[in-house]
DNA sequence: GGCTTTACCGACAGGTTGTCGGTTAAGTTA
DNA sequence: TAACTTAACCGACAACCTGTCGGTAAAGCC
């Protein structure tokens, strides 16, 4: 029944990128907690010396992962910010939008972040996606102060608030009704408005836009 | 050098507190994922089965001490808002700071708190706090919207964006120097004005004062 | 072709949580 | 007060887990 231990040899990267996806995989079934090191290592037939020859530890790994799962967002987001031609309310949204990526394959991995045994994986990409995104948005809403459009006395901690916010808050999204989400929606905007001292329904419409058009 | 295994019979509400008291001691001392169940069993002199007999699990103690430890901040939380004759914006505050119980005995708990290891207990804690403070706080935000003293569209995300905000932002407070402190106390003072409407500087100074008189 | 580097292997130590049959104390009933 | 029931308690044990380490084999270099 046991396959023979056929040696194959990979190049550091790449069973790197190996480790990672199953990784990935497996964390998104069964938790982060609940995956051990040993389903890693049986699902991609290595053995354990191997796995622990390119990751110290388990929590390097979720780290490696977390690190791979946001930069994506926060690249994205930080191009975005540089559009100086695309109104300052769009790319604001935008790059608010840029973290809460339910678009592919990284579905369910959100479906999956907030039970129990995922806390720690939950905690370091909130950490991480602050760390990136807070900057970019802070840099927004100096420029929106400039232009006349905001009215931020203090942009970084109102960047904060609304990273934490929408972190937070946008995670539980799929357990609320239709309706409740697009109150959810409209009440976000309307906040941003007031915190940054926007025009109202400056920023209404293209938030309820993309909201709208995350759930179709 | 073993003590001889001396059997001691207690109510179960007494060793249930013997237990939860011993595992909170230790989820300070080393975090939540660090310590173990020998830990607790050998630091109170008990067996195996006697922890497993009043506890079906590790997280159930854990989700236990969450219990206790929240309890206390909310039902002082709920105390103060009934306090009708106290202005709403000290009753506000106060309902706000009930959660970030630094004072007394919880106070390494919360030094600990953010460490990886107790991911879990942090977000459970957060997930109770929220639940249990959130209405109370938008209680009060209408109550101010029918004094005029707030102008609130939507007080339930009001209140859960100042609660989402001020325990994630005020969690990681030690690292900071007492003028970022002080500064990031001055904005979260600025933003709740602005997200309720309320006139300028009508929560601030007895927003400062509490964050003044929190490291004496 | 020899040498060094590095990916790889798998047994193993030392830890973990949760289970279970059996034991003893406390309470109840007769 | 003696028999019986209930509930607290015990400790060995199974079934995991993570991380280590000496050794093997492929790849790269001279």
């Amino acid at each position: 029944m046991k396959e023979k231990s056929m040696r194959v040899v990979k190049s550091a990267q790449e069973r790197k990128n190996e480790i990672l996806d199953v990784a990935e995989q497996l964390f998104e079934e069964k938790g982060f907690d609940n995956a051990s090191t040993n389903d890693i290592i049986n699902r991609i037939g290595i053995a354990r010396g191997t796995l622990y020859h390119h990751f110290a530890s388990k929590e390097e790994i979720l780290d490696a992962i977390v690190e791979r799962m946001t930069k994506e967002g926060i690249c994205k987001a930080s191009l975005i910010v540089k559009e100086r031609n695309v109104p300052i309310c769009e790319r604001l949204t935008a790059a608010i939008m840029a973290l809460n990526i339910k678009e592919g394959a990284a579905t369910e991995v959100f479906d999956q972040i907030h039970r129990p045994q995922n806390a720690l994986l939950h905690q370091k990409m909130q950490e991480r996606l602050l760390d990136g995104v807070v900057p970019i948005i802070e840099g927004l809403i100096r420029e929106g102060n400039e232009t006349g459009l905001f009215d931020s006395r203090y942009p970084k901690e109102a960047a904060e608030m609304i990273m934490i916010y929408s972190s937070v808050a946008f995670d539980e999204l799929m357990n609320l009704s239709n309706e409740d989400i697009l109150k959810k929606g409209q009440a976000f905007a309307y906040h941003i408005e007031k915190l940054l001292g926007a025009k109202e329904n400056s920023l209404f419409d293209v938030i309820m836009k993309i909201i709208a058009g995350q759930n179709k």
